[in-house]
RNA sequence: GCCGAGGUAGCUCAGUGGUAGAGCGCGGCCCUGAAAAGGCCGGCGUGGGGGGUCCGAUUCCCUCCCUCGGCA
């Protein structure tokens, strides 16, 4: 018997992945799965760029506004909703087209994760503190003498990743560079095939300058102001557009600047996106061009399919 | 026209008589429970033009050009 396919549509931001997501979907008889940190979030549309309305009306589409803003979301977390959509859709005889473009969410499901509960955030907080007093040398120290290969991984100032792994050792009192090895993910149970959007980097920053001005006009100073009132949780409040405007409405700059802060914030957000793409060879790249259709898009991408 | 300040990286600017740095940008990379986050690497330059002093000038002197502020 064959593998039953899961697709994913991936790319850097303002590439059209929503829309070439939504055709290929139509032809295959697909529901869409979000793979996006931030559309899970309720309240958002605008600023973690949604697909729009219409869509989301012509064809089914899962994860998205689906947390309180205040609450934490992670990797994990996603991974377990996105599986059961997974199951729930091939249980109708459909086929998951995931489409997104945070690489972890990729990577995480495509290969898997340890399954090891560990987190404790009172741990990680002390931690954090230690960081903070004592140098992320320190503690980065500290995980050499518990976790030799982790220590040798992660650069000394990444913090957050010294952190981890020492929240995980002193958790589990394992190394985590001894669980990382465990892990299954869906390249081992489906047929599963990526593709990747891609623009060249003029254009998709020229694109990135023109969709930030599409999401003003939609209402982004709205949407941004509301949210900025909640007790926003640490993932959500990291969106692209949050902080900027909150200089703005602050008064410590002007609506210009902010403006300019998160097209440039944006620009660099994709790079590090495509880098993660890059190193992933099992993807198939689409190079698109500025009048590629969606429809056009979603043809190439059906017919790489077969 | 006169007086003052200044022309150094894509931008904002620092510095030095022994051919130049920082932040941002730009490019590349890493990534396993915050990932739109976090971290790492790379200087990408006819030092406004010309002349002079000097072993040696981006640095000192002269001159021209340009920009900004003040006075006319």
């Amino acid at each position: 018997m064959p593998k039953e396919k899961v697709i994913f549509i991936v790319g850097p931001t303002a590439t059209g992945k929503s829309e070439a997501a939504f055709c290929l979907a139509r032809k295959i008889k697909g529901e869409i799965i979000s793979c996006d940190s931030m559309q899970v979030y309720r309240g958002m549309p605008i600023i973690s760029n949604q697909p729009p309305a219409v869509l989301l009306k012509k064809a089914p589409h899962h994860l998205l506004s689906v947390i309180s803003p205040q609450k934490e979301y992670n990797v994990s977390q996603y991974r377990q909703d996105a599986l059961k959509k997974i199951k729930l859709i091939l249980k109708k005889k459909k086929t998951p087209v995931f489409t997104g473009g945070t690489g972890l969410y990729m990577s995480i499901l495509v290969d898997g994760i340890f399954e090891i509960k560990a987190q404790n955030q009172a741990l990680r907080k002390k931690l954090y503190q230690q960081a903070q007093k004592y140098g992320s040398d320190f503690l980065h120290d500290k995980l050499k003498r518990v976790d030799p290969a982790a220590s040798a991984k992660i650069h000394p100032h990444d913090t957050r990743r010294i952190v981890r792994a020492l929240e995980v050792f002193k958790l589990t009192g394992k190394p985590i560079s001894i669980l990382q090895q465990q892990r299954k993910g869906l390249a081992d149970e489906y047929d599963v095939r990526i593709f990747c959007l891609n623009l060249a980097r003029a254009k998709l920053y020229q694109r990135i300058g023109q969709r930030t001005e599409k999401m003003f006009k939609q209402g982004l100073l709205k949407e941004a102001a509301k949210l900025l009132k909640l007790k926003l949780s640490k993932t959500s409040s990291a969106a692209i557009g949050l902080k900027e405007l909150k200089g703005y409405f602050d008064g410590r700059c002007g609506l210009a600047e902010a403006k300019a802060q998160i097209i440039r914030n944006t620009c660099l957000y994709s790079k590090r996106q495509l880098t993660w793409f890059r190193k992933d060879k099992r993807i198939r790249w689409i190079n698109i061009k500025e009048n590629d259709t969606p429809k056009k898009i979603g043809e190439r991408l059906w017919k790489k399919l077969s």
